[in-house]
DNA sequence: CAGTATCCTGTTCGATACTG
DNA sequence: CAGTATCGAACAGGATACTG
């Protein structure tokens, strides 16, 4: 993975910013990927749930609160659409229905781990400065 | 900053993920505030127009594509709120207003990197695969 | 310059009920 | 078991006009 810093570009000039639309696309794009796969209300503990272990639609239920079929359902199908979350269909009888991560499923943690990182310290000198 | 690791914490089952709620409350929280300052249409923009240098309210305007003031308004008081943006009134006359990051504002420029380093790579095998 | 106020639209999410 | 369908409330965000 190159070493490409948003910020250190705009400040070698690599980057104009008169608009911050003028990252390249790509930069926009792929900044805008990982949000979408961390934004909203289930996507999180949806993705937590499978970074524990592969599970079935009724142990998702189960598994994170207060989520309803539509939600979960929805949720999935997205997640899936973004190629975060793999649909496996088992061939038993009846069928097996299991959800599981991707490889870029799984990276996620590393991303989580750097935003729990920057929170607790944030909260850290956030409530220290009060 | 300590080494943690939600995942790792949970596999480690320091935590018991009967339910994703029973994670430490602090790391909910503080995944939760760095979520809430990446999160909608607006606040990355700002930041990213910040970490470029501070501002005053009419260059942001100009400097962000199509925002209205009321969403930089609106915008700028979450942050603000959330400590990562400092609202600074210089007692010119008249009174020069300026916006710029806190400390912790700067250092979402780590977590910004880690974003897209994932988004790329997520781009890279999504579109390797199809 | 640095915002507010008002009104309006589209999207997200919850509740509830239902299906092969 | 693994979802879908329908309805309605809440909220995010846009357009436009206005203010000290």
């Amino acid at each position: 993975m190159k070493d490409i810093s948003i910020e250190q570009a705009i400040k070698d000039e690599q980057i104009n910013l008169k608009d911050i639309k003028s990252c390249p696309v790509q930069f926009v794009l792929a900044v805008n990927d990982a949000l979408n796969v961390l934004t909203g209300k289930w996507k999180l503990p949806i993705i937590g749930a499978l970074l524990f272990k592969s599970m079935r639609f009724s142990e998702m239920k189960k598994t994170i609160p207060k989520i309803t079929s539509r939600m979960l359902s929805k949720e999935l199908k997205e997640l899936e659409l973004n190629g975060v979350v793999k649909r496996v269909v088992d061939d038993t009888t009846p069928v097996t229905i299991t959800y599981q991560l991707t490889d870029s499923g799984m990276s996620l943690n590393g991303v989580l781990d750097k935003i729990l990182e920057w929170g607790l310290g944030h909260r850290n000198e956030f409530f220290s400065q009060a």
